[in-house]
DNA sequence: CGGGGATTTGACACATATCAAGAGCGGTGG
DNA sequence: CCACCGCTCTTGATATGTGTCAAATCCCCG
């Protein structure tokens, strides 16, 4: 059986994040009254993605003892910078970050992006200072979940550590799966399996597997895939042509899903 | 300031492991006994570098209740493969791994060269199943760490708790290294990082930070490198012709440091 | 001591980077 | 409302780094 996408971005290999398990649907959840108490976990329309996945109704009241601050960064602010002291971790609410590392030459690259749902800042707690920045790609909303508090939780409540770790390792896996693409894909797979992520990811959040917006550029595509923006760009144009996917600008509609996933499963040959 | 190989494999990118901050004097260390019970940690020779490391002694003893196992695996076999049950995390006693992630189509990646005091493992939390396999270079012992004693001693101890988080987030912070060093180094960047590295791991473990013994292939390192195996011995080749290293098979000196530093430093142009 | 994998090296191919120019779009200010 | 400016994107021509294929040698392991 060739690579599918399926395959790398859900199972062995989950390129980009999200496990297909917590791909919920989100109509259920959408159908509740939105956000009457919006900093509470339980009461989030989130919860079946984000942090609370998993917990049982009890449970995930306790979640509210530890999210209580929301903090809005708009487009092109820094949630953090890199070499800045950590103290909490963040939930994406809405919008769309990017994580960039940074070289001392000037030489950054983008390490990640991410959406609703999503936690940014678990690469700061082993050095106890964040390793990259993380930027705003349109007008965004996190909740803060500090770290102290989170540890004292997953003190008492057994789920919540196990959760926890388990959030953790999801993001090596995801991190595995980067690695295989920027070690041994050529560059069109690279796209194809960068496209198909982003499509399972918001379906996931019960937006259109196949029409969406790009948040980034072709050039935080490219850093992100290990490409210059000018392949990025004539791969774009050639998927166009070969009526893979049609794109106008930021606006993605991916035509061919199967075809995109035959592209991924060839070998650099 | 040009990027500095211990910019790479310290600071802000740990590219491959260990925080430098654990750089310590592993003379002291083995002036003790070597091992007289040597299924405990608190009177392991390598408690410095691995999981104790941060402990005082009162805590350290009590890590003696978590690791009661040792497992022996010999050069070419698998401590687990991708698709295992997910149950234990392991520290590496002595010897060499590989990790090894699959697509589908037969591709296969090493993500991680482990030596002693390096955790494995650890991205199998999430998916409760092994999604990478780990491969003995040499004859190996590990520590067998069971997650479910991990997870119940980290309730007990808030210390171990946040050892082990900051464990999972270092893995984290040496992935992100090695997607920069694939994503926006050339051929040559790699090479130099991965030797620089490669130094840095053995003089933390007392050995020689210019003299020694590569445990896996060209291809594997080809492999790390997303590289091919001729390209591996051609850069090798052409550093040993510029004096930077002194290569014989497996066999490496590292004569000039500075010069594989500043060859890091130079911008893809 | 034999054999098969590992390594080296060369010639060549090709994917992607680089350089360059121009077009399109969006925001800003007159 | 229009004009301008800057940034993003597209596309072409060309350069180059690294992959591919092939052959010979080496050496380690059984």
């Amino acid at each position: 059986m060739p690579a599918t996408a399926t395959a790398i971005s859900a199972r062995s290999v989950p390129a980009f994040a999200l496990d297909p398990n917590s791909v919920i649907s989100v109509r259920d959840a959408t159908v509740r009254p939105l956000a009457k108490t919006p900093t509470r976990c339980s009461s989030c329309n989130l919860r079946e993605i984000c942090l609370p996945c998993g917990f049982s109704g009890q449970d995930t009241d306790r979640l509210d003892e530890l999210v209580y601050t929301r903090r809005t960064v708009k487009r092109g602010e820094s949630l953090y910078r890199a070499g800045d002291a950590f103290n909490s971790l963040y939930a994406v609410r809405s919008g769309f970050f990017k994580t960039t590392q940074t070289l001392e030459d000037g030489r950054d690259q983008v390490t990640g992006f991410q959406m609703a749902g999503e936690i940014l800042g678990m690469d700061g707690i082993g050095p106890e200072q964040h390793g990259c920045s993380a930027v705003a790609l349109e007008d965004s909303q996190v909740c803060v979940i500090p770290y102290a508090r989170l540890e004292q939780l997953s003190h008492e409540m057994p789920g919540m550590q196990r959760q926890f770790h388990k959030m953790m390792s999801r993001e090596i896996v995801r991190e595995h799966g980067v690695m295989l693409l920027l070690g041994s894909m050529r560059a069109e797979e690279r796209l194809a399996a960068f496209l198909l992520n982003l499509s399972q990811r918001f379906t996931a959040r019960g937006y259109s597997p196949s029409e969406f917006n790009l948040r980034m550029t072709r050039e935080e595509i490219g850093s992100f895939l290990g490409l210059k923006l000018e392949t990025v760009s004539r791969l774009f144009s050639r998927f166009h042509e070969e009526s893979l996917i049609k794109v106008w600008q930021k606006s993605i509609s991916i035509l061919d899903i199967a075809g995109l996933r035959r592209l991924m499963g060839q070998r650099m040959h």
